[in-house]
DNA sequence: GCCCGGTGAATTGTTCAACAATAATTATTG
DNA sequence: CAATAATTATTGTTGAACAATTCACCGGGC
């Protein structure tokens, strides 16, 4: 038998960071205690609580007083994500001195094959959460949970930008084939071509994304 | 005057930080929810609030209807966060390719005055705490809040970990002067250097760390 | 017309009390 | 003594209440 079932909290929280995600809600919304307790179904104290793990994530915005709102990415805090990208992707990948299990390596293939499979059925939206999972497998090798936890929200604060932008498919289809020649060099035991490859990747991806907000 | 007077719940589990810090409370040992909103005068949710922010940083752990507990640093959980420390602070010290802002070296040199005062003093506890705090410093070289307020966590965990061990004073002197040698290779701007230092530095350290624990 | 302060509604912060659900403990039975 | 049933303690969740704060609206003075 599951060792419990899902607590309250959680499951109010996962249908809000969906919410968020799937793009119904934009940034800087308000989220209002009232009006999600009674979409959600749950208490104030509950929804309270889920709002706060949202905060933690990175998806929401807390002010005392004022409420939650949905997190707005200034281009200042893009460039912070890239900079952590930068930090433990390159990290993660310097750690490749000996051949990658393969079953890591069959997880990462499988991001990449349904990246590909997501960009035939121009669903642009999951080939952008595909690329995102293959970079958390590669932070995955640094081998701590914890690192993959902290990581993974910031991979969720990204997602929450490309929700800003309608035209995602010109954004992401050229990604793909890059994403495939990192994991080429990782299957091939080279770390210092993996390093360069992603470094070009993510200095792009960084541009393209910072493209988008009006200039300094 | 002030944004804000600070929220009780962050109150609470600043109280309930220190007493876990200051060795008042044993790893393992059970939080019980009724004899804190006594000892705190809290309300209960606020309580559980407080609860939740010590779990997310690592300093307790939650079980659903198990109640939290505080944290029992594992042989496996040390390795943990020596890899954290060590993917984050040679990260760090890897982007110290120009010479580091005055006021970075400021901060950095008083971390390791504090704790050649602490160690004359005898005060083996704050030397080990202002220790940390140096390496703090070295990973805000980064330049990301997010990764900063990560690494904290990291290392109030590895706190948590001191308190466990009573002989402090063996542990904590011989480290001081290597923090200090490290110190002197980033200020040159010697990023190989300080690498190589402060990998030996972890890996002694860690050594150290894991020999207190029973053999696998 | 526009700035200014005050009034009141709306929203959030915190507490309290109750009940349900689960785990731990004790009592009971064979 | 072991296994099981009943009891108790603790946590999970809810609902309501009240305080504190923000915001929008409104009227008066310049």
């Amino acid at each position: 038998m599951p060792p419990h079932p899902p607590a309250v909290t959680d499951r109010a929280a996962d249908r809000m960071r969906t919410a968020i995600m799937e793009g119904g809600l934009r940034p800087g919304e308000q989220l209002v205690e009232a009006e999600w307790t009674d979409r959600l179904g749950v208490s104030r104290n509950t929804l309270r609580e889920a709002f706060r793990q949202l905060c933690r994530e990175g998806l929401a915005e807390h002010q005392r007083h004022c409420g939650v709102t949905v997190r707005n990415l200034s281009a200042e805090d893009v460039r912070e994500i890239f900079t952590i990208r930068r930090a433990l992707e390159l990290s993660a990948v310097a750690t490749v001195t000996t051949p990658i299990a393969p079953h890591r390596l069959d997880s990462m293939r499988a991001c990449v094959a349904a990246a590909a499979d997501a960009a035939k059925a121009q669903d642009w939206r999951a080939v952008g959460s595909h690329s995102l999972r293959l970079h958390g497998e590669i932070v995955r090798l640094i081998g701590s949970p914890q690192l993959d936890a902290f990581f993974a929200s910031v991979l969720a604060q990204l997602r929450l930008s490309f929700a800003i932008n309608p035209d995602e498919a010109a954004f992401q289809a050229p990604w793909l084939d890059r994403d495939a020649a990192i994991l080429d060099r990782l299957a091939e035991t080279d770390p210092a071509g993996a390093a360069s490859a992603l470094r070009a990747y993510l200095d792009d991806s960084e541009r393209g994304l910072l493209a988008r907000f009006p200039a300094p």
